[in-house]
This record gives structure tokens, sequence and C-alpha cells, in this order.
DNA sequence: ACATCATTTCGATATTTAGCTAAATGTCTA
DNA sequence: TAGACATTTAGCTAAATATCGAAATGATGT
């Protein structure tokens, strides 16, 4: 959980998962979205992968990154908690594990 | 509202939250708690402070902590919306700006 | 097998952060 | 004002982090 809130510190890392909310993404894809190079891309995945926040599946020459909600959702609503307040899923939350198929 | 993650991606900064939970507390007590230098301490404090999370009052020799809910709720909520989370006050919320009179 | 494209690893550097001790500052009480 | 605390500032080290360009790896499709 420490290292969720590591993940959480850096704005790009915190945009990439906003940006995988809708469904998973192509490192290609979300790297494009930055200013910043490649392998310091990468770099940020690897702390977003090893706080578990998100998982990769490679589908061709492309790896995949997949949003774990549920691990946001722990570490976030697990603190909330702690101070009191409570949380739920919004009607609107939605499955992160499956790929639509033939995205870009 | 990148500060507040900032300031959260500690494990020391977090826990000194969660202690003024329960209401406002001089730093002292707070540095008391942790197995670290006062300076140390006291840095920490600046980053809660400058993130807006904490805010200070001076009672004669002490400097009391007052956690600010509202900066936390902000932060978190704030983000967790963006991923079609619903979240509110629990009946249990409660008051932060007041100091009980007379605790040590 | 090769060319190509996507992604990661390598090596290097700059910045930030957490931590310390020692010294300075501020505020009460005697 | 002096003594006693409480807290902060100064100055430092070591470790972690962010960043880059160049090179290496992986997978596809011809």
């Amino acid at each position: 959980m420490n290292s969720v809130f590591k993940a959480l510190s850096d704005p790009t890392r915190r945009q990439v998962l906003e940006m995988l909310r809708k469904g998973p993404k192509p490192a290609g894809e979300l790297s494009a979205a930055f200013e910043v190079s490649k392998p310091t891309m990468s770099a940020h995945f690897s702390v977003l992968k090893e706080a578990g926040l998100v998982t990769t599946e490679r589908q061709g020459k492309k790896v995949i990154y997949c949003l774990q909600m549920s691990v946001l959702e722990d570490a976030l609503f697990g603190f909330a908690k702690t101070f009191g307040w409570e949380a739920h899923k919004s009607p609107t939350a939605q499955n992160t594990t499956k790929l639509e198929a033939g995205k870009p």
C-alpha cells in the first residue's frame, strides 16, 4: 500500500491511470500522450506495475497495460476509511480486466 | 493537489494525519510517536503544511497541529471521482478545527 | 532469415528526499 | 532577565528518483 501511494505521488503516473480508466491501452499509445522519452515512460510503467496498479499482457508487437481498479480502490478507500469516510463504487464503474478487441 | 499526493507518499506523514484525525495535537506529542529526530519530523510537518493538509496554531510554548479534512477530502475524492467512484462523509466524520481543552 | 516496429535495458547525470547533529529561535515561568 | 522547554533552521550525507540518448531485446510479417 505504501508503494501505491508512492506511485500516485507522480502526476504523470496518475494521468496514466486515468487514461487506463476507459480500458486497456498499449504502452506506445500511453507514451505518445506525454512529452517525455520512452525510457522515462517505461520507468513510470515499472513503478505502476510494482505497485500492482497495472498489469501487462502482450498482444503481438504491443504490450497492453491494464488498470487494476481493485488495487487502487483498496489503497484509496482503505486509507479514507481510517478517516471516517465511507465510499462505494458508482454505477458507472467498469470492468478493466479484458481488452475490447481491435483497438489500435 | 499534486502537493497533497506528494505529502501522502510518505508513511510517516500519513500516520501523522491519522493521529490528527481524533483532534489537534502538539508537535512534541506527534514527534514522540516516531523514532526519528525532531528536525526530521519538523520537515515532515512542513511538507504537510505546504500541502495545506494541516494548519498550526501556537498555544503557549506549544505548536498545535490541526488536520484540514476538507483538503484531504478534495484530493482523495476528487481523484476517486475521475475513476467513477462516489464517496461521502460517514456519520462519524468530525470537526477538526477546535482543540479539546487541556489535552496533554 | 531479415527488416521493421515497439518496448525495455544500460549507463550517466541531475534533482529530490529523508535523515542526522548542532545551533538558533521562540515562549513560558520563576 | 534567566532557565527550561519546544520547535525550527542550518548544513551536511546517503539514498532514491527522474530524466536522457544509445543500444539491446522481442514479435511480426514478408
